[in-house]
DNA sequence: TAGATTGTTAATCGATTAACAATC
DNA sequence: TAGATTGTTAATCGATTAACAATC
């Protein structure tokens, strides 16, 4: 494992048919960024892939790449690699995140506009549908589509418009009180963008976003 | 492997005592996150930390912990847990990036602003020296402490303020040809806050950071 | 002392890798 | 055909975990 890890559930090994065993962590996490990977490819009209290409990208071994597939189906052409377009579609089936996802941002200062205007999430069926702030001054203006609202509308709207993910881009010390909130409010999956160590009650998962992290391990290799 | 992964150097195992092997990938990564939730425990006043309490925010298992930490001395107390300070600077030790080391950012829209004024990298002694952007009008504003400079001056600022990481805030458009102009400067850590899949030669390593392949991984423990 | 938590062992399981036949 | 790349096997290594004595 690496920095960035989540949660810790029961492992099971994927049925070879079609069968609804869990995916081990293991596996989940590393479909998840073939996905990213063959969702920039596709943008960039790469139309086939190899798993040696796939593995320069996620640092993935090559064997690993192509093991993790088989078990699942014969996705590739050997001598060609595998179809783009078409992996992505199966990988999505996998994991089950074909559909779309709606997220609530909090904190509408630079770090929340540069997520709203991003389309990074978008990329991958997450809608920011709602953006948050307790600035009043900030309530009301326009930031992509949607308009800052009053963290007062917290709970009303995670119920109507069915929020599924809380990402938090607000100061370290408005963190917590609000995670308590989003988990009254019955959300189960926290994005915390703040460097808040947050307390939640274990079915509620938190990810802690932690650049710094990532950047002490690759100095690390670098260094030494 | 986990969303997040950096690099593919050659594992070894630590000696017990002072020697200088590599750690391996997973000592290194895991090391790196528990650096993480100490430098904040301590700014909280926490002075002393149980394996427990740092597998609720790591979410790695307390036993590897404790296993991680003892195999380069006895940190901790038993029946108490290990002291705060002092496992900050072990780890920082044995992580050898206890210095300072310095960054160059590019892009000052709202991400760059964002990660400028964040002290997420200076917690860990990552100092951000320069700022970019290729629009002149940009150029000559005050970010923090430091001036927005113009991507001309790259080669010279990077040798001058002996950068040791590239930060890319930028589009996706522009993300492979700044790559090759940081590689060409020598450069030899990116830190890819863009969307590209960037080509660069084996002896640079880039990590892309992708919160999307982080919430599809834990939406996909969600909905089963 | 009594309770808590470390340090360490031993056993198991999954990840990783090289190698190569199959086949596009 | 010749070259490339998949799918799969087999062997190895590291990660994970439970359990518990040591000890603060």
């Amino acid at each position: 494992m690496t920095p960035g890890d989540l949660v810790s559930p029961t492992d099971t090994e994927p049925g070879a048919n079609g069968s609804v065993e869990r995916l081990s962590l293991g596996v989940a996490a590393r479909l998840s960024r073939y996905l990213q990977v063959l969702t920039q490819a596709k943008k960039m009209g790469k139309e086939t892939i190899s798993s040696q290409e796939l593995s320069d990208y996620t640092h993935v071994n090559s064997t690993q790449i192509r093991r993790d597939l088989s078990g699942f189906g014969k996705f590739g052409k050997r001598g060609v690699g595998y179809n783009v377009d078409s992996l992505v579609s199966q990988i999505r089936k996998i994991l089950r995140t074909a559909g779309q996802h709606n997220i609530a941002l909090f904190g509408a200062g630079h770090l929340g506009k540069a997520i709203a205007s991003s389309d990074i999430f978008a990329d991958h069926g997450f809608r920011v549908v709602a953006i948050f702030d307790t600035d009043t001054r900030k309530v009301g203006q326009k930031i992509g589509t949607s308009a800052v609202r009053h963290n007062s509308e917290l709970t009303t709207v995670v119920e109507e418009e069915e929020i599924v993910v809380g990402v938090l881009a607000v100061p370290t010390a408005a963190a917590q009180p609000l995670a308590d909130d989003l988990v009254e409010a019955g959300v189960k999956i926290i994005f915390n963008y703040s460097e808040a160590l947050l307390d939640v009650p274990p079915e509620v998962t938190v990810h802690t976003s932690s650049p710094a992290v990532d950047l002490l391990y690759a100095l690390y290799f670098y260094l030494t």
